[in-house]
DNA sequence: CTCAGTGCAAACCGTTTGCAAACTC
DNA sequence: GAGTTTGCAAACGGTTTGCACTGAG
């Protein structure tokens, strides 16, 4: 989808739910969709006061980064550093992370088996599954390279 | 193991670490592995403030929960609002959690197919795994079972 | 014109920290 | 006695909230 259509998408959302389409939220829902990355609420609010363009409050970020998460648009996680992550959503599939507890690099898997143990475990538990939370915690290739080296009297 | 023998190891960890062995330390130890359920920090002070023995501030609970963690008494998990929840780890093997997002209700699982899953995905990765955070939300049993009345004009 | 949405600053909540006093070894 | 550990209260960091003002519909 095109960042075109995505953001017809959003006005689409607006209208339905009568919600306002102010400036406040056209900045925010643009520059969410304008990275691939992950980032914070206070990542996204620090962008928006860099770049020109019509002020935008740190509060009203934080509510908007709510609702495009209640409408679908964003996908939020925890990044187990107290602090929640986002991810636009369109075009992307469902997936989880591995987080890099040395660098914070955070790479996204996804497997179909694990996805299937899931249900058959809340089966088996009586739970209705809903949605779930999947980090693997550990270094990235380039830190553990550089852990072994360290760890390693080696050459010197 | 029984509540001596794992006390006995406190101990024994506190020696080898040459921690001292305060009232308050015996205390949150001993509480900690009085019950089976998750706590949070701040249950545990409520806990130790209700019930009678040496005072134990706020800031030791923190504290002592953390070195506790350190020496593997203690597993702590993310409980996805905003606190850490602790639970004993002797006697227990490694499982995972499902998470009630009604009643809070917590339930444990675990399955050697997803425990492999996770080391081939790691590997393809480049990932050295260190651990991992696996959370299934959804509603239990009862809270399911709630639910459906709820929503079904049914009988009234 | 009206009411939803915004900005501000204060409040929140779990957790951490600096420092003087208390206690273990 | 020496040096940890504690308690207190203040600080913290991310997030939320109350309220008067602003602006979209």
């Amino acid at each position: 989808m095109k960042q075109a259509a995505i953001r017809r998408a959003f006005e689409e959302y607006l209208r339905e739910k009568a919600l306002k389409l102010t400036s406040q939220r056209g900045r925010i829902f643009d520059r969410a969709f304008a990275t691939h990355d992950h980032f914070s609420a206070e990542r996204l609010y620090e962008w928006l006061r860099e770049e020109e363009g019509p002020s935008v409050s740190r509060a009203t970020v934080y509510r908007t980064l709510g609702m495009l998460v209640e409408g679908n648009f964003l996908d939020s996680f925890d990044s187990g550093r107290g602090e929640l992550l986002y991810e636009h959503v369109m075009g992307h599939r469902h997936h989880d992370h591995l987080v890099c507890i040395d660098c914070g690099r955070i790479e996204e898997f996804f497997d179909e088996r694990i996805e299937e143990v899931q249900e058959e475990i809340c089966n088996d538990h009586g739970f209705v599954l809903v949605d779930h939370d999947h980090k693997l915690r550990g270094y990235c290739r380039s830190c553990a390279k550089k852990r072994t080296r360290e760890e390693t009297p080696g050459s010197s």
